[in-house]
Order: C-alpha cells, then structure tokens, then sequence
DNA sequence: TATGAATGAGTATTCATTCAT
DNA sequence: GATGAATGAATACTCATTCAT
C-alpha cells in the first residue's frame, strides 16, 4: 500500500534498495556480456555501454572487473550450493530427490550466472578466489553424490561408480549451458526435465 | 640408412621436415600455454619463451595468434574426426562400437589440443573459422548418435533419445578434460575406459 | 559564561566562525596529507577520509584541489612574510636581528604549512599563481638580505656576498623542513636556535 | 681508426653500445621533464615525445615510469657518492679537501639527474627503493662531516657542530639546484667555486 | 550543510604485429 | 631462419569535479 503522501525525497532504506538493484544490474550485464564475448574480449566499456551509463559508473558498483567476475562466479555457485541442498526431502526416495536436483542444477546452471560460470575459464580470477571457488563446486559435486550413494543403498538407483557418474551428470548438464540461450526453443526446466529424465532412466535398477 | 657422404647442408627435403617439426612445436607450445594460462592471459611472448626462442620466431611459424588457435582447434577436432569414424568395423554391435569410441573420444579430447578446444572459449577466432570448427564439431556429434542408433536398431543398447544422449556422453568427456593433466595420476586411456563402462554400462537393455 | 537563554539555531556570527574553524581544518589535512604523500599522490578522498567527511565536503570549503594547494602555500608564505618583517626592532644590531629572523623563519617554515611550501613543488599551481607567490618569496628574501646588509654596516656581521649568504641560511632552513616531523625529537624553536647560533657564529667578525 | 672495409651491419657491441646511448638519452628525456614539470604532471607520452619516438618505445628502455624516476635519482646518487669520495687527497688539508668536495657536489648536483633528485620528492617511488636511496644519501652526508670533522682535528676548519654544519653546506648547494638553469648566467662550476669560496670563509679559524 | 551518485578526461601499461638486418 | 627494435591500438583504472537531493 502507498503512503497516502509519498515524499520525493528516498529514504535511506530506499536508497540501500535502489543501490542493491543497481549493483544487480551492472551484475547480469556483465555476466551476460562475459558469457556471451568472452571475459578479456568485453572492455568494461561495453558492459557500461549496455547499461547506458559511463565506465566510472560501473566501476562504483563493482570494484574491478576481475571482481565483478568473480561475483558473477559467486552468484552461480551460491545458487547451486543452495538448491542442491534443498533437492527434496531426505525422506523421498534417491530417485525422486535426483530426478529433483537435476531440474534445479539445471535451472541454476543454465542462468546467466551459471553460463558465466561455466563459459568463462577461471584464469582470470586470482588463485585465492580461484580456490575459495572450488571449495564450493566441491560441496555441490558432494550433493550429487550423496543422492547416488543414498540410491545404492535403498535400491532406487544402480550407482556402480559414484564419483563418475556424479562427474557425468553435472559434466553433461554443465555442457548444455554451452549453447543454451535464453530465447530458445526450451526453457531451462524443460531441458532440466529431459535430462533428469534420461539419467534417472539409466541409472533405474532392471 | 644415412648416405656415405653426408653434406653439411640440408636438403631441401629435410628443411621441408625441419620446418614441419618445429612448426609443430609451436603450435604444441601455444595449446599448452593457452589451455593452462588461458589465451588472452597468454602473451605469444610466452609462448616464445616457453621455446627457447624470440617472438618473431613464432610469427614465423604461426600466421597469428589468432591463427595458432586455430590450428590448435584444427588438431583437436581433426583428431576427433578420424577417431570416431574409424570407431570399430560397422560388422560389430553397436556397444562394441560405443566403448571403442567412447575411449577413442577420451583420448583425444585429454590430449594437449583437445583440452586446448574444451578449455578455450572459441569467442577469440573469427565468425567464419568459427563456423567452420562447428561444422567438424557437428559431424563429430553425428558419429557418436549414428552408433547410438545402430544400437537403437540392433537393440545392443537402449537409446530413447539418441540426441540428449550423445550430448551427455561428449558433455561428460569434456567435461573430463577441464581437470585433466599428462602427469596425473590416471592416463587418458584409462579415463576413457572407466566412461565406457560407465555409460555402456547404463545403456545397457534390460 | 552562557547566555541565560541560549537559542539552538546558531547566529550568523556564529556560522561564520565555524565555517572558518572548519576551513581552517580541510587546509591543514590538505598540507598534512600533501606533504606527507604528496601533492598528486594525495586524492581528495584521502583528505575527505582524515576528516571523517565526504568528498563534496572538501568542496564546500575549498574550490579545487589547486586552490587548496595555493591556500597552503599563502599561509606559510604569508607568516614568512610576518616573521621576517618583524625580526627584531631595527634599531637592534644586526646580529641580534638575525638571530631572531632565524628562528622565526625556522619556525614558519617548519610548520604544517611551511613544509608543505617546501616539500610540494610548485609544478602544480597555474602559472600567474606561481608568479605571485614567488614576489612573496622575493619578498621574504629581500628582509633576509636587508639584515645582512644592515650587518655589514655596523659591523656586527662579515657578509661579503649578502646575495649568496641569504641563499644558503633560508636553504640550509628549507632544507631542514624536508625531514622535520612534529613529533621529533626536537622543537621547530630548537632547531631554530641551532641555526641560529650556527649562522651568527660563521658571521662573525673577526 | 676505422676498418678500411665498413660493414653496414652491426656487431653484436655495436647494438649494445646503441643501446646503451638510447636507454641514456631516455633516462635525460625522463629527468629533465620530471625536473621541470614535476613527476605527476609528465605522461610517458610527453617524453616520448621529446624523444621523438613512441610511448612502447619509452618502455622498451625503461621498465616502468616509476623505475624511471628511480634510475634517475641513481643516477644522481652515484654521482654524488663517486665525487665527494674522490674529494682531494686525504693528505690536503680540510680546508682544500672541503673547497674541491663543494665544487663537486655543486656540479652533481646542478646536473639534469641531480636536478631531479633534489626537485622531484621521492613519495612516488616504494618504499624498498627509498630505502636504498636513503642509505646512498646518508654515505654522502657522511663524506662531507668526515671533510669537517677533519678540519676541526687539523685545526683548517672551524665546525662546532659538525652535524648540522654538513646539513646546512648539503641543504644550501640542495636548494641552488631549485632553481638552476643548463643555460643560466652561470655554469654549475661556478656557481660551486662561488659556494666554496662562501662556506670556507665562514668557517676559517680566526 | 552534507552526501550519494555520476561523469569527463587522462594515463600507465600491455601486446600483437611488423620490419630491417 | 632468427632477432632487436619499434609501433598502433586497446583497455583497466583513477580522480577531480558536479549536481540533485
């Protein structure tokens, strides 16, 4: 509800908020000019062209361009540490809770951040960023695994080699943010749903 | 069988070879250099360096750095043109097929070009040199779903989506090759044979 | 003592003196800073940040960072040009007026103000300011020599080239303030009188 | 005497030689336009420019512009160190040795590179290397009280206070080369003899 | 008064590329 | 063949300055 008088003047509040969406912005353009140029073909320029402001306006939302990238990288991979957790209840069998974490991988991985994630080598972040990177790609890989192992104990899912077949799933789902483009034929869950569809499919017990 | 008399000068045959040799080297140099440092943070100057010689030495071997990747692109999918088309004699079933590709796929896409082309965006070579690397890319792909469909027929395999599968089985061994390294503790064959029986394996009919 | 009934909007007497106090204070962080760091090395966000206020701040009460820079160099040139008018009653003899000149001198060039006369060349100040502040200096240099002059006559110092002598006694105290910290060992006085005594001694007849 | 059969192709001396005149012709460029228009206030371009070449040119013979500045204070500081080492033989009285040390360390001094030095505050080049300029400063300061302290032994000089008496002949001879000219009135030499004539006077034993 | 936001202008630095030797 | 020298073009980043609020 609006206030029966609005002032013209924001408030602090509004302010923060608008800022935050600021920073946003200047965010998902970059990360869509990194994912779709490449990271050294994009002059921060360009993202600020994108954006229709100048460069020292992108510069006050985001530190350097080797950070905004790595926020880019950080958005995506908190997105996937967050729904690989979140991939259906514990009480759900493993094949239900996969068939789940592959729709939600999907989605995150074929977002703008998550292009940027896997288009982008990491190279060009510096190692300390570089490795706090992996922990959490770690972590994620370490969810997938957790739903083939709880499917090899409670028979809903044949999981011979855990470790591979985890790198197989999110290898595959990882390639298809190569080519997935935002105004394609499928959306990012309907790719998600086929290919849950055709690993649950493989890794069902006979 | 050397000659009696051995003159001091080269034959033009063997400047021939000399040149071939050494223009190797340099392309090997820049694929090592470019998949592990990236292209752009790679600066043809350390290439030279990595050879023991100056820049215009490469220059004399490489058209352009544009041109180096390329080639290194070039090698990577030649390699992966040959191999999966002389993946096995059409007499034998479609999964004997499958596993000799699967590992013939591996080892070229863990070799030096091969991890140069997964690891690489493509965003640094022109539109049509690009075009051109898709063509090959796409004949690949076509090799692989040609075998998943003779399996589909000869009913060695189960394939509902032939499509999405081969996207996973190539998904997963490019995947490989982001992480893999010549002095790790598994060869590339090894590798390819673990994904063959992983994936052969899963679509085996019940 | 407070008015009885003290009324908390300020009286424009007030404003002013504040205004003033508070210029008072963006100068000094401004000489502190821009000596210490230098002039070009030294960006008004640092001088903001001493303060503990913003940038625009700084604005408010100096225009630009050159008239900041020429504001410093005023009031160390301008108590240069006090202390050195007032050095002692002309009809003290000339030793004695030197001695006080001096320290006078070395107290003024040793101050904030003073060192950053010293330490920040002039490079960075448009020329016609330059020009006036060098006829302060000529100015100051002038009293110097008057007093040498003064000496030669009565007696009561050898100074057979005033022009010289006056280079080396305001260089040898310039010089002094390159290194000078307030929180020293020694005083700005101390210093002076060091000098002070160094000097007389050298000039004194034989 | 020249070869009678010139070859239009340099030896490998020859092209180091050149190169040492180049890197020396870009170190004065470097010094004179950061003696007169301060450090900050010249772009690599300008140099380039006086050079008549192109700014990567500048880089090709000096590293960086701050590693430019640093060579040219060394530059100065070797100067002064070889000079006022070689300041007349240890058996000439103090009195003589002081004389020829003036002279010497006017003419370092007054030279382009010691013009920078003495111009250009040492804020913009790191810590590390101020330290090592610091160290060369210091070895110089004590070749001049060495001088004095000598003097007082022989009884050729007067110099109650040795410290300060060396701070004030440096600060003094320091200060002239604020304002000294390559085509002013007088030479460097000159101006030296007429330094030393000033500070020997003053400090003749009565 | 004081500040958050935005910008114009400038500059150090890098690097692919060329060319005379 | 190979190299030292030189350059054109690009780009990240900084900072003084302004303005609406």
């Amino acid at each position: 509800m609006a206030p029966t008088q609005t002032s013209p003047w924001k408030s602090a509040d509004d302010r923060l908020r608008e800022r935050e969406i600021k920073r946003e912005a200047v965010l998902r353009a970059a990360a869509r000019a990194f994912s779709e140029r490449g990271f050294h073909n994009t002059a921060l320029e360009d993202v600020a062209r994108d954006l229709k402001v100048t460069k020292p306006t992108v510069y006050y939302y985001g530190e350097s361009k080797e950070a905004l990238l790595a926020a880019c990288y950080r958005r995506a991979l908190d997105t996937l540490d967050d729904v690989t957790l979140a991939a259906g209840p514990e009480s759900a069998s493993a094949r239900d809770r996969l068939r789940v974490l592959i729709i939600a991988y999907a989605e995150a991985i074929l977002s703008i951040y998550g292009r940027c994630l896997t288009r982008v080598p990491d190279n060009s972040v510096s190692p300390p960023i570089r490795t706090e990177l992996r922990a959490i790609k770690r972590t994620v890989d370490d969810r997938i695994r957790a739903v083939l192992t709880q499917g090899a104990e409670d028979g809903s899912l044949i999981a011979t080699d855990v470790k591979m077949t985890a790198f197989a799933i999110a290898g595959a789902l990882n390639a298809a943010a190569l080519w997935f483009e935002d105004d394609g034929p499928r959306t990012a869950r309907q790719i998600g749903e086929h290919y849950a569809e055709l690993f649950v499919g493989a890794l069902q017990p006979r």
